[in-house]
RNA sequence: GGAGAGGUGCUGGAGUGGUCGAACAGGGCUGCCUGCUAAGCAGUUGCGGGGGCAACUCCGCCGAGGGUUCGAAUCCCUCCCUCUCCGCCA
């Protein structure tokens, strides 16, 4: 959520960003909405305040014995003009804070301008494109074949767009998994949380899917409860409605959780093999950061997660997305994309944003400043590290060999029981 | 799921209709004192929002939302959460 004072003083330059971002959030209407909420405010104070004299003088008229009819009709009345404004505050009020939750973050100044994914800047490249000198497979054929990942039984048992993981397909994951927590925690001082990965609506209004993105959610039929889309939504809510030190920052959480997504409106996209599944795995890695900080902590996670890829020897790009194809919460985002030999392309694998104090305001993440004894709203911070079911697909199409073989990453070799190749089941 | 108890400020804990944003204690902060530590003395100490250049001032907040009343932390209703016991369960 942005800051209404800041939207007040600076409309011009709100209204290019949302130009920037194809964003078609009504300023004139919320800045409307802004001068009526505080006009009713004004004027509910100043009856409250009437009303609450009154009051005073009624206990102290009754407490000497003395008549106090006169008042209380006063008083009575008071409140049937209160009663009308506050009723008209209500409306104006949720109106208002509907209409706010729907403004886009503001991009930084770094962020390219442009209406999607083509004006994306690449920053770096890191490693070469492994060169093949036969036919390459795309992963989902490399693993039906090795007998992995078993694509139509998940399918008959839940439907499209899910997978089982079969032996060493299993033990893979779970491989990645492992050696990505021990990376995190070990090397770069995350601490590790598991989250309930069933959450509020709160809290997703506090991340910044909702209200929005719904149809991008799998809502359960029971409470105001949702699977979560990202651990994003779990771990970045763990200080909502907290005041942190100062002294504490920045927290830096990495988590191990099951990501759950509907993909409404990719219908037709990616839907041979584990690329777009409803459900995977995903480390996540999140940071509660000084305001003075959050920006060189957002080059620090980026690297963080570019660890990962380069211990597992894979080749890959970093890109700065555009204002016309970043979230919706973000101030800035850097993809990591993964190269993929079968789709001769680069894919995303991790997504590391610094959403400054945007999720903060929504979820009232504060820190006492030390100095002004002040609270202030932290910076947030995640990024993918990494996502495990795409590193799974990296693996496959990168290290395969010409007899559908593939070789096992010598990072992962220790969590595989020391399997250096994937063979035919 | 059943029976009971409870949710008050950083913490403990008073407060059952009137001047209570809330006694008291602890903690924190600031002075004084002090060889160090501890103790002592005095003061101070919640969050959000509106108005004002400012000193300041006004409104809201005692789990959440409704209701009763001139007036609610206090009474009533609904919900959420916590604790104890029982049931069930991994």
């Amino acid at each position: 959520m942005l800051s209404i004072g800041y939207i007040r003083e600076n409309e011009d330059e709100i209204r290019k960003m949302l130009a920037n971002r194809s964003n078609n959030a009504d300023l004139d209407k919320l800045i409307e909405l802004d001068e009526k909420r505080r006009i009713f405010t004004q004027e509910i104070d100043d009856f409250r305040h009437e009303r609450k004299e009154l009051s005073k003088q009624i206990g102290l008229l009754k407490k000497n014995g003395e008549d106090a009819e006169k008042e209380m009709e006063k008083a009575a009345e008071l409140n049937n003009e209160l009663a009308s404004l506050e009723e008209k505050q209500r409306e104006t009020d949720e109106e208002y804070q509907n209409l706010i939750l729907t403004f886009p973050n503001i991009p930084d100044e770094s962020v390219p301008i442009g209406k999607d994914d083509s004006f994306n800047r690449e920053e770096k490249k890191w490693g070469v494109k492994p060169e093949f000198t036969f036919e390459v497979k795309s992963h989902d054929a490399l693993a039906e074949k090795l007998g992995i990942i078993d694509f139509n039984r998940a399918t008959k048992i839940a439907g499209s767009r899910f997978a089982t993981m079969v032996g060493t397909g299993a033990k893979l994951e779970r491989a990645l998994i492992n050696f990505m927590l021990d990376v995190h925690t070990h090397e770069h001082n995350y601490t590790e949380i598991m989250p309930p990965v069933i959450v509020n609506s709160k809290s997703l209004t506090g991340t910044g899917q909702l209200p929005k993105f719904e149809e991008d959610l799998f809502k359960l039929n029971y409470r105001d409860y949702y699977l979560i889309p990202t651990a994003e939504v779990p771990v970045t809510n763990h200080f909502a409605d907290e005041i942190l030190s100062e002294d504490d920052l920045p927290v830096k959480f990495v988590a191990y959780t099951p990501c759950f997504r509907s993909e409404a409106g990719s219908y037709g996209q990616d839907t041979k093999g584990l690329i777009r599944q409803h459900q995977f795995n995903k480390v996540e890695l999140v940071k509660f950061a000084h305001p003075d900080k959050s920006w060189q902590e957002l080059e620090a996670l980026l690297a963080d997660a570019e660890e990962i890829l380069q211990e597992l020897g894979l080749h890959y790009r970093v890109v700065t997305l555009s204002t016309g194809d970043m979230g919706f919460a973000s101030a800035k985002t850097y993809d990591i994309e993964v190269w993929l030999p079968s789709f001769n392309t680069y894919r995303e694998i991790s997504s590391c944003s610094n959403f400054t104090d945007f999720q903060a305001r929504r979820a009232s993440i504060r820190y006492k400043d030390k100095s002004t004894g002040k609270n202030n709203f932290v910076h947030t911070l995640n990024g993918s590290g990494l996502a495990v079911g795409r590193t799974v697909v990296a693996i496959l199409e990168n290290y395969q060999q010409e007899d559908g073989t593939v070789i096992v990453p010598e990072v992962l070799r220790p969590y595989m029981g020391g399997m250096d190749k994937i063979s035919p089941e």
